[in-house]
DNA sequence: AGCACGCCGACT
DNA sequence: GTCGGCGTGCTC
């Protein structure tokens, strides 16, 4: 390679172009596409990948500078890889830089790092010389000094340390580092038996702990770690110190692969015979996968209808071809027990990512896959990106939840990708659901065109599993009108229904999920003599009350302020934290059941690292009667004494100002009547609510997920939303309003010119309307850490281009929002309207 | 995104 | 007279 293009890592619109660098000699055979590089640029040093060759640059050859250095040993993104990154930044309108970070774990997203080192002529005067003589020893006896560090230190010297660089007395040298904090490991190494032997013999006898730790050394004569040699040997840390002061044993800090289920066992588990409906589901997939062929399946499997072990079957269907695969599962779903599935099926095969793991712990999966250690990855979204060489099989487990679009830029969407690879690699792409979206589900009953980019419209094929395993049924499914309980006189927050069914079970000593549809229902503070409510200072959103702490939160921003004992507005006593949050639910379990053992799932109590397992592992040896929760219980988990399944409030989510809130109701019902009764004891759910007549939440009564997608597709066709019609938003943010206005007209008039060009009505007053331009309204998050939100929604039918016509919008914008400081970001087929 | 280059106010 | 404010322009 003579000439590379490199994409520099600055992830702004003028620079999201590939420059041309040369490839020094030394680095010729290291550089190649997807190769990971140090380039200088504009008088720093950036980290670039490499995505090809050219025989002649773009300019003129003079300006060419050199490729500074290679930054791994192998290229961290394979050409398929990067042919993804290209695809995606064209899909979602984003800097390509940005859609190739995400391809990378955060380890590898290079750092430039300055460091300074005196001059070899540096001539200082003697007042330097005596003023910073320590500082001017260190830089001359240990080498380069990193710039960061010695400004934390030092923070006076900065000054004089800026000096000298302009005056040359020191020179700055800037490399591109990974953030990688290597942990190491104290190991002691052995000396070989003779000299141990020899070493056994001049201990002294009063040395007893020396001379176990030496015996143990004799039987075991390999590496160990200085912490595991003490415990094994009974002895402790100060006497292997002894001996390696002696010079007997040798401590040396060793690199450690960090393997975060090292400790932990998984009992093989071998294939489980299918029952005919799941035969019948698997056959087509097994076919594909073992054609190479690229074809797109949606597993439709009400909950507990054995989806996972056509899963684990199909993933050892591409394993014996030699082939690889990738399963995504939702962030909140991906624990123990399933990663335990996978692990006991595949064992040392599987790599496991998720957003627990520390940088570095993912790293080493990432690594293990990349190295071809591992065959399978299991993970949250970002696992689409498993680097793996030979990919045979894509499986999206909970194809419809939200979590697999990413809100932050680049705003992809996992199924989207899974497919993509999928035809890239010749593989079976699986989506699994037992309440498919409407997207993939219209597209493959063939009710709403395919999903996925304009001119690759994906129609997955429909494969349907409609009973549960061994004949057991779907829960019996109650839904409680809470206005006939107030009229009633009930104003508690259970219904007597639900009440009475909880106290079945603790009489019956088996188990309740308690779900509190919390989106909509925040506590929040309001003053009840005059209304005021309690506010975020930067981002106008209601700020949330949380008792531990006793202050009140921004869950934006994370401003944070006491709670108030008087109204801030009008000094009235009388303000309540109101809303029904998980703890006011566990205070009134408590006072209706004395002695009701609950264990509380929130973001409060899983925060802390390895928190989440460690309840469901409680639940699970049932040292609790409730698990009460949010969104968290309602996916994935499987308990077999848990024969109740309680929602609290199911209307919750409703009047959220989003076109797919009927949708979501429908689903997380569904979901989490699901988690009763999957095993021996039948289930029952009761579903509590405001709302009963409403299709989303009248439709899980009798578990009719076609009657309702029905209902609801007919709706969305005829307002043209997604599946029929596509979206798009312009989110513009700034510390002032009248720009934001302004530029927003702007954008939605070139829109609608733009519109009117390519032959389509783009005003909304056209019935038949192909692109319809709406805006610019505040966003449903009006203020954010201090900046107005202003957002324009474009509506278009998916015959008509609009990504582009945005695409040449912004690039028009973009000068005046540079020069202003307006953010602008857009949104291609966005999932949350808030 | 930064860093450099370039034109106007308060200090040695 | 110089140091330095941050406006805009470029980076192979």
């Amino acid at each position: 390679m003579r000439i590379a293009r490199v994409i520099v890592d600055v992830p702004s619109r003028e620079t999201d172009r590939p420059f041309d660098y040369l490839v020094p000699e030394r680095l010729a055979e290291w550089v190649e596409t997807g190769s990971r590089v140090a380039v200088p640029f504009g008088g720093r040093t950036l980290q670039g990948i490499v995505l090809g060759s050219a025989e002649e640059a773009e300019v003129d050859r003079s300006r060419l500078k050199p490729i500074a250095d290679v930054l791994d040993a192998v290229p961290p993104l394979s050409e398929e890889l990067v042919e993804i990154g290209r695809w995606m930044s064209r899909r979602w309108l984003c800097p390509l830089t940005v859609s190739l970070q995400a391809m990378l774990p955060a380890a590898l997203k290079g750092k430039t790092e300055k460091y300074i080192s005196p001059a070899p002529d540096a001539a200082w005067t003697v007042l330097e010389r005596s003023v910073y003589a320590d500082f001017l020893h260190a830089l001359e006896s240990g080498g380069p000094l990193k710039l960061s560090q010695l400004l934390q230190q030092h923070p006076e010297r900065a000054d004089a340390v800026k000096q000298w660089l302009k005056q040359g007395k020191l020179e700055e040298r800037q490399k591109v580092e990974d953030r990688l904090s290597v942990k190491t490991v104290l190991t002691v190494f052995a000396p070989p038996e003779a000299a141990l032997r020899d070493a056994l013999a001049a201990i002294p006898a009063r040395a007893a702990k020396q001379r176990e730790l030496l015996a143990y050394l004799l039987e075991h004569p390999e590496p160990i770690a200085q912490a595991a040699l003490a415990e094994a040997a009974g002895t402790t840390t100060a006497a292997i110190r002894a001996l390696a002061d002696k010079g007997i044993l040798e401590v040396k800090a060793v690199t450690a692969e960090r393997d975060p289920y090292a400790d932990r066992h998984f009992a093989p588990s071998a294939p489980l015979p299918l029952t005919p409906a799941q035969r019948e589901a698997f056959a087509p997939i097994a076919e594909a996968v073992e054609r190479r062929a690229h074809e797109t399946f949606l597993l439709h499997g009400v909950t507990g209808s054995g989806k996972t072990e056509i899963y684990l079957q199909a993933i050892d269907r591409a394993l014996s071809q030699g082939r690889e695969a990738i399963v995504l599962v939702p962030e909140i779903a991906l624990t123990p027990q399933m990663v335990e599935r996978f692990k006991s099926r595949f064992g040392a095969r599987v790599a496991v990512l998720h957003s627990r793991l520390s940088n570095g712990e993912r790293y080493d999966e990432w690594r293990k896959i990349r190295e071809g250690r591992a065959q399978v990855a299991v993970g949250a979204r970002s696992a689409v990106f498993a680097p793996f060489a030979r990919l045979g099989l894509l499986i999206i487990d909970e194809e419809h939840e939200t979590t697999y679009k990413q809100e932050e830029s680049p705003k992809y969407h996992a199924r989207d990708v899974a497919v993509m690879r999928g035809r890239l690699n010749g593989a079976a792409v699986v989506l699994g659901s037992a309440t498919p979206s409407l997207e993939t589900y219209g597209a493959a009953i063939g009710a709403s065109p395919g999903f996925g980019d304009r001119d690759e419209a994906v129609r997955p094929v429909y494969i349907p599993l409609p009973e549960r395993v061994a004949d057991r049924p779907l829960p019996r499914v109650s839904i409680i009108d809470m206005r006939e309980e107030l009229r009633l006189g009930n104003r508690a927050m259970f219904s007597r229904a639900l009440a009475d069914a909880l106290r079945t079970r603790l009489e019956r000593g088996e188990q309740t999920v308690l779900l509190l549809n919390r989106r909509g229902y925040a506590t929040f503070v309001m003053c009840r003599s005059c209304g005021f409510t309690a506010t975020c200072p930067h981002c106008d959103i209601a700020l949330t009350y949380h008792r531990g702490s006793q202050n009140l939160r921004c869950h934006y921003c994370g401003y944070a302020e006491r709670e108030p004992d008087k109204c801030p507005s009008c000094e009235s006593p009388h303000i309540r934290f109101f809303g029904t949050g998980t703890q006011k639910v566990e205070e009134a379990l408590a006072e209706t059941f004395p002695g009701i053992r609950v264990i509380r799932m929130d973001v409060d109590t899983t925060t802390e690292k390895g928190s989440h397992e460690r309840w469901l592992t409680e639940f699970r040896e049932r040292r609790a009667d409730v698990l009460l929760g949010t969104q968290m219980v309602a996916k994935g988990l499987d308990f077999p004494y848990v024969t109740l399944v309680g929602v609290l409030a199911a209307d919750a989510a409703l009047r959220l100002p989003d076109f797919r809130a009927a949708e979501r109701t429908f689903q997380l019902l569904t979901q989490v009547a699901g988690r009763a009764g999957r095993h021996e004891l039948p289930g029952e759910v009761i579903v509590q609510t405001y709302e009963p007549e409403h299709e989303s939440i009248a439709a899980v009564e009798h578990h009719d997920y076609r009657g309702f997608t029905g209902r609801e597709l007919g709706h969305r066709q005829a307002l043209g939303y997604p599946p029929y019609g596509r979206l798009l938003t312009l989110t513009l943010s700034h510390e002032q309003v009248p720009l934001l206005l302004s530029m927003g007209q702007t954008f939605a008039t070139r829109m609608r010119e733009r519109a009117a060009a390519a032959g389509v009505r783009g005003d909304d007053s056209s019935s038949d309307r192909a692109a319809e331009v709406l805006g610019p309204v505040p966003s449903p998050i009006p203020r954010l850490k201090d900046r107005y939100r202003f957002q324009c929604m474009v509506k278009y039918r998916g015959d008509v281009d609009a990504r582009a016509w945005a695409a040449e919008t912004l690039k028009e914008l973009a000068e005046t929002a540079k020069r202003h400081g307006v953010q602008m970001s857009v949104d291609v087929d966005p999932q949350m309207m808030l």
